[in-house]
DNA sequence: TTGTAGGCGTTATCAA
DNA sequence: TTGATAACGCCTACAA
C-alpha cells in the first residue's frame, strides 16, 4: 500500500503531461489557466493525494507560518490555558504552534530559543524561566526581524521589548478591597519567591488597597514563600503564632500554596477558622471539592493574556506595529466570588 | 540594530571569498577541510550568527526531525504527563515535537493531521478524538510512509496499527482486588461513557478481579456516567439508594468524577460514608487536600505511555521495526495508596 | 493559455 | 584541500 515516489508537482506534471508551472498554477487558482486544466490537474492532485511540501515553501516564501512559544510548563493549568487562546487565534490566521517547555531551566530555555530560531518561526511568544536575566538568545530573534513578544513573566531587566502582562496589581488590589468591604481589618498577605516579579506587583496592590480605604498596615500580617510546602508552613506560623493578633483573612499569591495552607491551619484546629476568609490567584475548578473553600479567587484570564500575545505577535509579523515600538498591554484580573 | 541581509552560506562565503561548499563543509567539519580554514569559517559564523535554515536542510534530507503530537486536551493532566515523557527522549534524539489539539472534534482532529502532514513529520503520535471512526486523516500518513503511533485511546475499528496503551483492565483488577483484601465485599463500579472503550477494559479487571476472589458480582453494584456532574449524581444515587444494601467500596473510572461523587454523598450526609474505600483513576496531587480522600489511587503512568509511544515511533522512524509488522505495547498501572 | 528558467539555502558528487 | 554544479520541491517573471 506504501506509495514510495513522492507525490509533487513534478510527478503530477509527468502524469499529466505538462509542465511543473502550469500545475503550480492550476492547483493555485491562476486565473491565467484554462478551467478544464485546472479541473484535470486538482482532480489528479486529490486522487494522488497531493501535500504541498511546507519545507519548500518555507524556503521560497521565507516565512514558515509557525508561532513559537517557550513557556515554563505544561503542567501549571495557567499556560495551558494560556495557548487556548494563542491555539484558536493563531489558527485562524493560518500559523501553526510549535510550544517549547523550558521546565524554568536557562539552559533548557536557550535549546529551545535555538531549536525555534532554527526552525525559522515568524514570531515568538515567551514566558522567560525564573532565571533568565540575560537575553542574547532571545535577543536573536529581533536581530534577525523576528518579532518576540514576552508574556506572563515580566522580563524587568530588558526594557525595549513587547510585553502582554496580566494586571496581578489590580487583582491583588481588587482581593484586598474585597476583603476590606466585608469588614476586615487584618488581613494577612502571603507573598511568592521574591525573585518573580510579579510577588512585588501583587504586593503593591495589597498595600494600596489597604491604603486606599484607611486600613493600617502592619509588617506583621506579611509573610513570602515558595513552592514548598514547608516554607509555607513556616510563613503561615509566622503569620498565626500570635492569638492575641490573628489575621481574620488572607491573600494568597497562587490557589495550591493557599490549599497548603488552609490544610496546616485546620491540621492544628486554628480557632474560629471558619471565620478567616481567604483568597488566592488561579480559580482552580477544584475549588468545589474542598470543605473550607478560599471565599473568592482572583481569575487571571490566561486565555485572554495569550490571545492578546497572538494578537499583538499578528500585528509585528505583519508590520501593522513597528518593531521597535514597544507596546505593553495589560490584561485586568477578574475576582470571582463563590457560593457557599 | 535589526540586520536585513539573511546570513547564509553564501553571504558568509562572500565574505570571506571562498566557495559555498567549502563553507557548508566548513561548518559542518568536514575532514578534508584545512583546519584553519574551518577555524576562519566557523569564528566568521559565530560572530554573524549564522543559524542554518531548517527548511532548506529538510527539503534537502527529506525530513524534518519533526514528531507530531495529536491529542484532545492539554487541560487534562494525563495528556501534559505524557508529554513530558515524549518530549524528553524526542529531543535526546534531535527531535522536535508539534502539538495539535482535537478538542476531541474530528473535524479539528482531521485539520490538525492535514497540517503536520504538510509540515512533513518524520512521525506522528496521537490519542483520537473519542468521535473518531474513520482513520483516512491518519491513513494517509502511512501511505506516504511515515509511520503513526496511537497511544492511549485504543482505536478498536483500526486492527493494522500501532499502539501504546494503558493497561486499565489490569489497574481497575488491582483497585478491586486491593478493596476485596481488604474486606469489602460490596464493591461499586462507576464507569465512564460507554463510547470510550476502555470503559469496557476497566469493566472486565472488576468483573474478572472479583471472580478470581469469590466475591459474587451484582448488577446493582454497577453504573455510568460521564463527564457531566448532574449525570455522575444520579449515577451514584442509584448504586447507594438502598439503604439494606449499601456499598461499602467504590471503583470509579476518573477522579475528579469520583470527587463529584464523594462530595453529593457528604452532602446528603450518607451514613457511614467513612467506611466508604473509594479509589479512582488518575492519582491527582489535589487529593491531600480533601477532607474524604480516596483510599488510594490507580496511577496510569502517562509519562511511561509517552515514552513507549516515542520510543516506538523512533523505532519504526529508523526502521528497525517494520512498518506492517504492528506492535502493541501496554503499560501497567500502579496503585498508590494515599496515607491517612 | 502554457512552458522555460532561475532561485530560495543547503548538501553531496565530482572535478580541479 | 577547494570549488563548480546539480538537486531537493515550489513559485513566478518572463518568453513562447
Amino acid at each position: 500500500m506504501t506509495n514510495n515516489t513522492p507525490v509533487t508537482l513534478k510527478f503530477l506534471a509527468e502524469k499529466l503531461k505538462m509542465s511543473v508551472s502550469t500545475v503550480s498554477k492550476a492547483l493555485n487558482n491562476y486565473p491565467t489557466i484554462n478551467e478544464y486544466t485546472k479541473k484535470r490537474v486538482q482532480e489528479m492532485a486529490r486522487e494522488l493525494h497531493f501535500t504541498p511540501n511546507k519545507s519548500a515553501i518555507n524556503l521560497k516564501e521565507k516565512k514558515s507560518r509557525i508561532i513559537g512559544i517557550i513557556l515554563p510548563n505544561l503542567l501549571d493549568h495557567f499556560f495551558t490555558r494560556s495557548i487556548y487562546g494563542v491555539e484558536q487565534f493563531a489558527t485562524q490566521n493560518g500559523y501553526n504552534v510549535i510550544i517549547s517547555q523550558s521546565h524554568d531551566d536557562l539552559e533548557k530555555e536557550i535549546q529551545s530559543a535555538n531549536m525555534l530560531l532554527r526552525s525559522r518561526v515568524d514570531g515568538l511568544i515567551v514566558a522567560i524561566s525564573k532565571h533568565t536575566q540575560d537575553f542574547a538568545h532571545l535577543d536573536q530573534f529581533e536581530n534577525m526581524g523576528i518579532p518576540v513578544v514576552y508574556y506572563t513573566r515580566n522580563p524587568s531587566f530588558n526594557l525595549s521589548c513587547h510585553k502582554v502582562l496580566g494586571n496581578t496589581f489590580q487583582g491583588c488590589y481588587k482581593a484586598t478591597q474585597f476583603l476590606i468591604n466585608r469588614g476586615h481589618k487584618k488581613i494577612a498577605y502571603l507573598g511568592g519567591p521574591k525573585m518573580i516579579n510579579f510577588t512585588h506587583d501583587r504586593f503593591n496592590g495589597y498595600i494600596n488597597a489597604l491604603k486606599d480605604n484607611g486600613v493600617p498596615f502592619s509588617a506583621d500580617l506579611v509573610a513570602y514563600t515558595d513552592f514548598d510546602k514547608e516554607n509555607t508552613i513556616s510563613a503561615i506560623q509566622n503569620l498565626f503564632d500570635n492569638p492575641q493578633n490573628t489575621p481574620t483573612a488572607l491573600v494568597a499569591f497562587k490557589e495550591p500554596i493557599l490549599f497548603d495552607a488552609i490544610k496546616y491551619l485546620r491540621s492544628i484546629n486554628h480557632p474560629n477558622l471558619d471565620q478567616i476568609e481567604c483568597i488566592g490567584f488561579g480559580n482552580t475548578s477544584f475549588i468545589s471539592y474542598l470543605d473550607s473553600p478560599p471565599i473568592a479567587s482572583v481569575e487571571e484570564n490566561p486565555e485572554s493574556v495569550g490571545e492578546n500575545a497572538i494578537k499583538l505577535l499578528l500585528q509585528l509579523i505583519n508590520r501593522e506595529i513597528d518593531m521597535e515600538n514597544y507596546q505593553k498591554v495589560m490584561v485586568d484580573c477578574k475576582l470571582i466570588v463563590h457560593e457557599a
